[in-house]
RNA sequence: UCCUCCUUAGCUCAGUUGGUUAGAGCAUUUGACUGUUAAUCAAAGGGUCGCUGGUUCAAGUCCAGCAGGGGGAGCCA
């Protein structure tokens, strides 16, 4: 049922030569003497309306003249196309209504900092790239759904408040319960186990938290997971399904978001390899070969790439130098129009944003291959490592078979070779690195206690995890998708607090 | 917790070996101009230079401590 009487702007192309009614915000606004420009956003999207003197009146007109940044409107008008438009058309307007005039708005088009932004969250959520991110996020989500439920597995979920930590590894948020400690889920896992033994196939999706003071750009204290587990599952189906899941998700954000990954300005060439080309399966010893620069894959050598990379940046950084040298000497020369010389200065603003984007590189990449270079066996591979061995390769990569001191004590381990888990993460190209963890899970009764005791976590909250091996173990696997690390890597953007509306991480709990 | 960088106008930044009344662009306001898409012109308002203490005739600039932030490590999704 239609309830609104009024369009949309993602509707225009079904009303080119018609009267539409909008109701939105000024987006951008530029005046003339008898034009004036807005660009309206009403969350479906943006489009150029034009307010003609000639044609709206001049009561219309001088109404317009008062619109500042963001203020709230309704307006009719005739619906053009116009190629060079945003969108592709055009709203000549008719009648307008002003519903609220907007206060200063504090988001220029200038670049800001990233923690003024966030500061703003709740109103940099209106910026077009913002905007852009959270539909793909929306569609991101619904493709998850739709590809499990496709594929006859139930949603259930685990709570949010538990008696105890699941691996005893991370730091949690601690609660009180109706006077009682309770701690904030950092995993669904063990709860997804259950209710994978009462329904065959079944995911999680809901918020996990982990308190770690950790301050990098794809940490989040507040995040979203989702953790499909599945009874008669063992790792190589596990790793299929894995698979199939991710080509199905990017495969329907490429397909409904085209103007969304515009806006953003993504590249392509790795989400569509991602669904056309097999993810390599490398074993963790591999890994361990290829970080260290001891393996080649397909000719490339880790380190010597990264130090190709190094090389790289430092002739970006010398150009964009120079290219600065060359500004500053034409604002310096006197022939320069006022505008030019701000245009010059607003340039070589950016570009030292850029140079400064490289140097944190260069200090960092070095420091990378000195830990890769000198990697043992035996260790969990760091964020750099993933850096270093996804670069080799131009489509996610899943590692599997880990040593079992660096994983949870609910992984299988492999009965080929004790030392191993039959664990899988999966890593994402272009740097963004892990976005899957997953294994097939202990179902031997004994070997799982073994584990626990090993690991020193308290027997008694695990009681009911070991009933699920008491009555009718059988071989079952799952994994934890980061919904914001998905996000992060599809949408190609820099930072994870851009993934989610509101970030919650250490040191900043609003807005 | 550790390493590293940063904190000057609403925003993004400059401020030279310490030296009179602290600068620019954007944004805002006023006026002129303009089918515009981050490059028109002119003028105006706007700052106890993160906080505390020290060195000095003199501190935005040097030193120490504290606070806040960016990036990275660890931990992980």
């Amino acid at each position: 049922m239609r309830i609104e009487k009024f369009q949309y702007i993602s509707e225009l192309k079904n009303y080119v030569g018609q009267q539409v009614e909008l109701k939105g915000w000024v987006s951008t606004k530029r005046d003339s003497k008898g034009l004036v420009f807005i660009v309206l956003r009403d969350g479906s999207g943006f489009a150029q309306c034009v307010i003609d003197i000639n044609k709206a009146g001049e009561a219309v007109f001088e109404e317009t003249k008062r619109l500042t940044l963001e203020s709230s409107l309704s307006l009719t008008g005739n619906v053009v196309q116009d190629e060079k438009q945003i969108g592709g058309y055009e709203v000549q307007v008719a009648t307008l209504q002003v519903i609220s005039i907007a206060s200063e708005y504090p988001i220029a088009k200038k670049e800001h900092g990233i923690d003024f932004l966030i500061e703003n969250r709740h109103l940099w959520l209106r910026s077009k790239k913002q905007w852009a991110i959270m539909r793909v996020r929306n569609k991101i989500i619904f493709a998850i759904h739709s590809y499990f439920q496709k594929n006859n597995f139930l949603q259930l979920d685990a709570p949010i408040f538990t008696g105890n930590a699941v691996e005893g590894t991370t730091t949690l948020f601690e609660t009180d319960f109706f006077s009682k400690p309770a701690y904030l889920s950092q995993s669904g896992q063990l709860y997804g186990e259950a209710l994978a033994m009462a329904h065959g196939k079944i995911y999680t999706f809901g918020p996990t938290f982990r308190a770690e003071k950790s301050k990098t750009r794809r940490h989040l204290s507040e995040f979203w997971m989702i953790e499909p587990e599945m009874a008669f599952y063992d790792l190589d189906m596990n790793m299929e399904l894995i698979e199939d899941f991710i080509k199905n998700v990017v495969n329907d954000v490429m397909a409904d978001c085209k103007e969304e990954l515009e806006v953003l300005e993504r590249d392509l060439t790795y989400l569509q390899n991602a669904v056309t080309k097999k993810f390599p399966r490398i074993h963790y010893d591999d890994a361990v070969k290829i970080i260290r620069g001891e393996k080649d894959v397909d000719g490339k050598n880790s380190i010597k790439t990264l130090e190709d990379d190094v090389a790289d940046l430092k002739t970006k950084k010398t150009l964009l130098e120079k290219e600065i040298t060359e500004r500053e000497t034409k604002i310096n020369s006197g022939a320069l129009k006022q505008g030019e010389i701000n245009f010059n200065r607003n340039k070589i603003d950016t570009i030292k944003n850029e140079i400064k984007e490289l140097d944190e590189k260069l200090t960092n990449i070095p420091q990378w291959l000195a830990s890769a270079k000198k990697f043992e066996w035996g260790g969990d591979l760091g964020a750099s490592d993933e850096t270093i061995l996804t670069r080799l390769f131009d489509c996610p990569v899943m590692v599997y078979n880990w040593p079992a001191q660096v994983k949870a004590f609910y992984m299988k381990r492999d009965p080929k070779d004790e030392r191993y888990v039959k664990g899988v993460d999966v890593l994402a190209p272009e740097g963004y690195g892990e976005i899957v963890g997953g294994a097939e899970r202990e179902d031997n009764l004994d070997f799982l206690i073994e584990r626990i005791k090993h690991e020193g976590l308290p027997m008694e909250v695990f009681e009911w995890y070991l009933d699920l091996r008491r009555f009718g173990s059988v071989p079952h696997a799952g994994f934890g998708l980061g919904l914001e690390r998905i996000v992060m890597w599809i949408t190609g953007i820099q930072h994870i607090r851009e993934a989610i509306p509101f970030p919650r991480f250490y040191g900043r709990l609003e807005p």
